[in-house]
RNA sequence: GGGCUCGUGGUCUAGCUGGUUAUGACAUCGCCUUUACACGGCGAAGGCCACCGGUUCGAAUCCGGUCGAGCCCA
């Protein structure tokens, strides 16, 4: 037959794959500006250009493509965009390393050209990848932060936000990262538990002038001694409490600071004596603002000692350390030292201890409540997800630093007038510029001078990747007010605090909404090991690895249904191979299926009565539909491919198919035929958004249309007929019954069985139902039987309903279970019959609805019959 | 120390608006070549649903506590 050559023996996924890529019309995929549909835009993430889209971007960008294909196949006017968030310290560290050079030794127009270049190859390498994976990325909308199409958004959004008096520049402690150069945001700051010294130190108390009498403090920072602007203990610990208000002496250095009472101080901790220092940590902060604390700045933006720190000066911060621990002990200074654990805040590009400076920055307010108010009109998936988020918001110590001292990096619009030193930030319309190589167009608003100094420091990258929902939303600078929120935000949780939190605020104080309806929060992929997936764990998987081994759509599969969408994913081959197996035997499905459809046109099987095991397919698949609808409507992808896989795999393969093979092979029949075309039409549409290029290939085999420009399958096309689910159900079971006695008694299933006899006092099965099951199990007699069969049955068993004896005899239901064991065990219990029993001297009848009694066979005239039991009501009798 | 999540057969996981007998996958074992698939089919074994209390006629499911894990934050 030459469909069947058509059709590879094998699943050729990679040969498929390929051609749907080089077939598909890119267009069928773009967001519809003129479109009378409802939208359904997404605020796709756009990833940091690596070069590498990882197994966890695959999982995330998997999801979006199962929703945005799903809501383009229900009528949406859907937008998939895709940015790409360029600016980074990792590009900057990486072309210095490539070119061995510095960002400052080439001048910032050619680093960052340098840096652009890097960019756009990486942003190639990881396009690839995603178009492989078949995403329907509408790639007319992409767009790019690192160019001034893009950073013109960035800047004017400063402008407005600043002019508001959102933004302002103040010195004031900020997160400092000694080895990148630059400030930070709380937000990149990652907090990592180590080992550290708890050195405990003698201060004198100044004003004792007989013995030296001293105090013993306890820090983990001795390197900051010389920034000591005080020492605290808390006013409520008595052994302490007397210091308040006296000075003390700091050992090595000499200058004298105040005891101060604060009810933050834990008197548990070392000796509950503690010294403030400018700025050892956040609490350091906290207590040197309530109390009006000096500021002694003994690190410089290297990292090195300054002059305060007197002998001292010029070392690294680790070798300050040692020096004066050193010092300390000659002096006996130093009378203990007990090791602690502690948890250190590290940049989390370079993971270098970071450090609390007091910078001149700019910074945009912060409004936590507003944002978490805001945050609380957004439908999370998972619900939870958004307490992560009020609990980031809630826990701001301060404003959003947004300034850095980089190159790679939308430049801050904003000049300093040479004579008097005004701020002097762009006019809307000069925008896009960069401050270091342009001039403001009007003079000095105070002093009316024109000579001006450009910024040098930059905007943070959330300052760009924060404006995407209003990017995508359509935002050109001006029309913010007309924007509305967006359908959908998905993103990981490890992003929560920055992606998600920034793009509230800055949607928010901009358009006075929320940037999007719902947001979306895919987990983790957890190497096999069971941690965080990293080079030098060496526990990485590559898309391109499963790609390769085993097609896009196993991939796809595979994130579909690994685990609960939200929650981390282990990853597992196991669950790859799962994955792909499946996709075997849906081949194997349709192999078998296309010849028979190639034999009967679609206009032949327009017929008007359909056969009852048909019907009980249709009804089947029917209720996949239904379930599918609803589990959609929660992203239960894992759900929805477990309903598709056991249909395909279960009912219709194992069940339906073998069930028809008859009727295709010597009746041709087109009940059959139209029953199979029909199921692998829908089944192809269902798995469209799932696994686009395999149910492509099916779909192109029985339409001359795409599949994915079909709308998805609804409840109401697919017929549900409840007798025929009911008769159907029966029949199958019968079958079902038979083939597992044969297997269990080694007997091969095709062997043909003498005689079936079949009793159904109820009248469920029909006369013409007996050629499907006759031929299924090849019998060569059937008999259909409507009365019980007098084989003498045996009550074994009995079962107690316990939801229906629980809801009537409450307290009682225990000795009614055991009076109903009574009976069994009495003989009375028959199938049908009431029984009477005594609780509580009380008379109370019974029927078998409290109780499901399971019996056995008897043999009759000497004869081996088996007989099997069918949903309770049918009983078959194999003769072999 | 605080917030959130989670503890279910060997492994991973579903169920968690309470109903006796807990889902599926992978792995294991047994049997069977059936005009799509042996990379298949039919079965089997394997769990006192982390632990302890409480509510209830009845708890994997609800409540409280203990222990353990992960993430985020101090």
């Amino acid at each position: 037959m030459s469909a069947r050559q058509d059709i590879t023996k094998d699943y050729r996924f990679n040969e498929i794959e390929e051609k749907w890529l080089n077939t598909w019309d890119k267009k069928m995929y773009f967001f519809d500006e003129s479109s009378k549909k409802d939208n359904f835009i997404i605020d796709t993430p756009p990833p940091y250009p690596t070069g590498d889209f990882h197994i966890g971007n695959g999982l995330n960008w998997s999801y979006i493509d199962f929703i945005a294909r799903y809501k383009r196949m229900n009528g949406f006017n859907v937008m998939f965009p895709q940015g790409w968030d360029c600016h980074g310290l990792p590009t900057e560290v990486k072309v210095e390393e490539t070119y061995n050079i510095t960002k400052k030794n080439v001048g910032r127009d050619k680093f960052r050209q340098l840096c652009e270049d890097l960019t756009l190859k990486n942003i190639s390498q990881m396009k690839k990848t995603m178009i492989r994976l078949g995403y329907s990325i509408d790639w007319s909308k992409e767009y790019i932060t690192m160019f001034p199409k893009y950073y013109k958004k960035t800047q004017i959004s400063f402008v407005k936000m600043y002019n508001k008096g959102l933004i302002y520049r103040e010195e004031h402690p900020v997160n400092y990262c000694p080895r990148c150069g630059t400030a930070i945001a709380f937000a990149e700051v990652e907090y990592t538990s180590q080992e550290s010294k708890l050195n405990f130190i003698k201060f004198d108390i100044d004003d004792e002038k007989e013995d030296l009498v001293y105090i013993l403090i306890a820090t983990t920072r001795p390197e900051l001694l010389s920034a000591c602007v005080a020492v605290a203990v808390n006013p409520s610990d008595d052994k302490n409490n007397y210091l308040i208000g006296k000075k003390v002496k700091v050992p090595l250095f000499g200058h004298k600071v105040e005891v101060i009472g604060d009810n933050d101080v834990d008197p548990e901790f070392g000796t509950g004596i503690v010294m403030i220092c400018t700025f050892g940590d956040k609490n350091d902060v906290r207590w040197w603002k309530k109390h009006s604390l000096d500021l002694r700045r003994a690190i410089d933006l290297n990292g090195r000692m300054t002059a305060i720190a007197g002998k001292y000066e010029g070392l690294t911060i680790e070798d300050c350390r040692k020096a004066i621990i050193n010092d300390l002990k000659k002096e006996g200074l130093l009378v203990d030292e007990r090791k602690i654990e502690q948890s250190i805040g590290c940049c989390w590009r370079c993971n270098t201890p970071i450090e609390i400076f007091s910078e001149v920055q700019w910074f945009m307010q912060v409004e936590s409540e507003k944002v978490s108010k805001m945050a609380e009109s957004i439908e999370w998936i998972p619900e939870y997800m958004l307490y992560r988020l009020k609990n980031w918001a809630e826990s701001m110590e301060w404003d959003w630093c947004i300034s850095r001292q980089r190159v790679f990096a939308t430049p801050l619009p904003v000049w300093y007038c040479k004579n008097c030193g005004e701020i002097k930030v762009s006019e809307l319309d000069w925008l896009p510029l960069d401050p270091t190589n342009s001039k403001p167009k009007t003079p000095c608003s105070r002093c009316g001078s024109t000579e001006f100094i450009g910024e040098e420091d930059v905007l943070d990258t959330w300052m760009d990747s924060s404006l995407s929902a209003v990017n995508v939303a359509g935002w050109d600078g001006y029309n913010e007010d007309r924007l509305k929120p967006l359908e959908l935000r998905p993103q990981g949780h490890d992003i929560i605090r920055t992606w998600a939190f920034y793009t509230i605020l800055r949607t928010m104080e901009l358009t006075g909404k929320k940037p999007w309806n719902s947001i979306f929060i895919n987990g983790m992929v957890l190497g096999e090991d069971g941690y965080k997936m990293s080079k030098s764990r060496g526990n990485v998987i590559s898309p391109e690895e499963i790609i390769g081994n085993y097609g896009a759509d196993t991939f796809r599969l595979w994130a579909a249904s690994a685990g609960r969408p939200g929650s981390d994913i282990l990853f597992r081959w196991d669950d790859v191979k799962a994955a792909s197996r499946f996709l075997r035997k849906l081949w194997n499905v349709f192999r078998f299926c296309i010849p028979h459809l190639k034999n009967c046109s679609v206009e032949d099987t327009k017929i008007a009565s359909k056969n009852v095991v048909d019907l009980w397919l249709l009804s089947e698949l029917h209720e996949v539909v239904v379930d599918i609808e609803e589990d959609m409507k929660k992203y239960r992808f894992d759900e929805v491919i477990k309903e598709i896989r056991s249909f395909v795999w279960g009912v219709f393969a194992d069940n339906y198919i073998e069930m028809v093979k008859h009727r295709l092979y010597y009746k041709n029949d087109k009940s059959a035929v139209d029953t199979i075309r029909t199921t692998l039409k829908i089944v192809s549409r269902l798995l469209a958004p799932f696994a686009p290029f395999i149910s492509e290939e099916i779909y192109s085999n029985i339409s001359s249309e795409s599949v994915h420009i079909q709308p998805y399958p609804h409840p109401y096309e697919v017929l549900y007929d409840k007798d025929a689910y009911k008769r159907g159900s029966a029949i199958k079971d019968v079958i079902k019954e038979v083939r597992r006695y044969k297997s269990d008694s080694g007997i091969p299933l095709n062997r043909e069985i003498s005689s079936l006899k079949i009793y159904d006092e109820e009248g469920l099965l029909k006369d013409e139902d007996l050629y499907d099951i006759e031929k299924t199990v090849n019998s060569r007699e059937i008999k259909l039987y409507r009365e019980k069969p007098n084989f003498g049955l045996k009550v074994v068993d009995v079962i107690p309903n316990m939801k229906k004896i629980g809801q009537t005899f409450k307290g009682r239901s225990k000795s009614v279970v055991e009076l109903i064991k009574k009976e069994k065990e009495l003989g009375r219990l028959e199938k049908g019959n009431k029984i009477t029993i005594e609780v509580d001297e009380q008379k109370i009848e019974i029927d078998d609805s409290y109780y499901q009694v399971k019996e056995e066979y008897v043999t009759e005239d000497g004869v081996e019959i088996k007989l099997l039991f069918i949903n309770d009501k049918i009983t078959v009798a194999v003769l072999l």
